[in-house]
RNA sequence: UCCCCUAUAGCUCAAUGGUAGAGCGGGCGGCUGUUAACCGCCAGGUUGCUGGUUCGAGUCCAGCUGGGGGAGCCA
């Protein structure tokens, strides 16, 4: 008797043929014949695909259990690998023993039933959903697409550097932050000025959930010059979107000796990489992905693959839409030099203009942040921005302003404490050296790769304002 | 946070202001090497919450809460 997943079953169902074998999973659904046999849908989650064991009603608890099993049920089974007599599967178990471990003692209300559930739904049983097939395949695909991004940076001799998650620094300035304290809130410490003690606070300052690794894997990547960080990210916007979460992963990569052009090229051949990998190992999900939620996911994977990304100056970006409304085209918002691009505007570069992935580069100092590198033309910063079909922005990065006066010039501008970014500016004074980045929004891959619709459903257990369920 | 839509059985949805129904799921029975199985019967509801209009509210109105779509912010 030996243990098999399966998926090694399905995988290799020639060398397990008529071996005596042991599953372990959860039933799916339960059809009875009564030439004498139950036929039971179990899975483990290994695979796509689920297992049928055929149940002979020889079996000592067929009729008082087996023939009771329902949608949930956990169950060990044992025996023989046969060709299957039926359609829909190359091999089944002929059982002879089948363990029932765990019942589900309300089969009326059990939440998952063998049928098409509602992903709203879904949410409200976020700790029952991983066994339906849509959530079972994004568990598979987010693992296929994590190890691809080690995989991806351990070859190119990359460090992973484990950024904290807890920041005392509120100078990350991308947005809204979590608080982190340990102060009673119902008897806050005050200063004699009458403003929160945070002295008294565990960190003895103020400390927050980060917003970014960035500022962190920089230092970094000034020393051991190719590194990238892959970890939560929190973000207390009050963003109710199909594209936003209050807690997400993210991937930074930072390299040093780099310009804006090489940070690109690294975005894209990291994206390619994923998607391959993807291709490669996850061809069951994803089939299942391309026939019930979303056709062309395969070959929108498969091109963006074969094909390079569109590199697009964004004062070009901004008279392709001006030629555009020439043209007749609406947009609801205007658009100039200078201003930023609307979610309407990203899609039609994207969508319409070109159909694959833009990388929009070199942005108006004015619309972004601080550390970015001023360019030579003195109103232009070296920015990129990569915006996917249906998804917007996917990945957004910089090279890093190098020189320590353009960098104060900057802070001066933007009206930020220099002295909160003292250790950043060390960087500029301490062997400086042009690198640049970017963030990758992980669970805005899942979705682009799978063609699911909302990124709460992209993350085991989503965290949005007003929504900490599980 | 703003605009729009929405909330009815375990789930997905019906129901002109007039006795709340169907399909799926569940239970029981029948049939069948079945595969979203099929056929019959049965059970299952304070119509999200609070208030209002009305002889009468699932239906109309107000507020609240949750969900969805769009926008902003961004990954």
């Amino acid at each position: 008797m030996i243990d098999a997943s399966v998926a090694s079953i399905f995988r290799e169902h020639a060398a397990h043929l008529g071996k005596q074998v042991r599953v372990k999973g959860w039933v799916r659904t339960r059809r009875d014949s009564k030439a004498g046999l139950s036929f039971v849908q179990m899975s483990d989650g290994s695979c796509f695909d689920a297992f049928q064991v055929v149940a002979p009603n020889s079996l000592a608890n067929y009729a008082s259990e087996v023939a009771k099993l329902t949608a949930g049920c956990a169950v060990v089974a044992e025996g023989e690998i046969v060709p299957s007599q039926g359609k829909g599967q190359p091999v089944e178990m002929q059982a002879s023993r089948i363990e029932v471990v765990g019942w589900v003692e309300n089969p009326d209300t059990y939440p998952i039933q063998p049928k098409p559930h509602t992903f709203e739904y879904l949410r409200e049983v976020a700790h029952l959903r991983p066994r339906t097939n849509t959530f079972g395949a994004i568990g598979r695909v987010r693992h296929c697409l994590a190890m691809a991004v080690h995989r991806f940076f351990h070859e190119r001799g990359f460090f992973w550097i484990h950024t904290p998650i807890i920041t005392g620094s509120d100078c990350e300035g991308a947005g809204q932050m979590f608080r982190v304290s340990t102060l009673d809130l119902a008897n806050i410490p005050r200063t004699p000025e009458g403003t929160v003690d945070f002295s008294q606070d565990f960190f003895g300052r103020e400390t927050h959930l980060t917003v970014s690794g960035q500022l962190n894997v920089e230092t970094w990547a000034c020393a051991l010059s190719k590194v990238y960080t892959f970890g939560p990210t929190f973000r207390a916007e009050n963003s109710n979107t199909a594209r936003h979460l209050a807690e997400f992963w993210m991937i930074e990569p930072e390299i040093a000796f780099a310009t804006l052009l090489e940070d690109a090229q690294l975005a894209e051949d990291l994206l390619k990489y994923m998607f391959r990998a993807l291709l490669e190992e996850r061809g069951d999900d994803l089939k299942f992905f391309a026939d019930r939620i979303d056709k062309g996911c395969i070959a929108r994977l498969e091109a963006l693959v074969g094909a390079s990304f569109e590199r697009m100056d964004y004062g070009d970006g901004i008279r392709h839409l001006e030629a555009a409304i020439a043209k007749g085209r609406k947009f609801e918002f205007p658009v100039s030099w200078g201003c930023d691009l609307q979610s309407e505007h990203e899609r039609y570069l994207t969508e319409e203009l070109v159909g694959r992935p833009v990388i929009l580069m070199n942005y108006p100092k004015d619309i972004k942040a601080f550390y970015m590198r001023m360019n030579d033309d003195g109103r232009t910063v070296a920015a990129m921005d990569i915006l996917a079909p249906g998804i917007g922005e996917i990945v957004g990065g910089s090279q890093r302003e190098e020189r320590l006066d353009m960098l104060d010039r900057r802070l001066d501008e933007m009206k930020l404490d220099k002295d909160a970014y003292w250790w950043y500016r060390d960087l500029r004074r301490y062997g400086t050296v042009p690198h640049a980045g970017f963030g990758l929004g992980f669970e805005r891959t899942v979705i682009y790769a799978t063609g699911m619709a909302n990124i709460r459903d992209a993350i085991p257990f989503p965290r949005t304002p007003k929504t900490c369920d599980f």
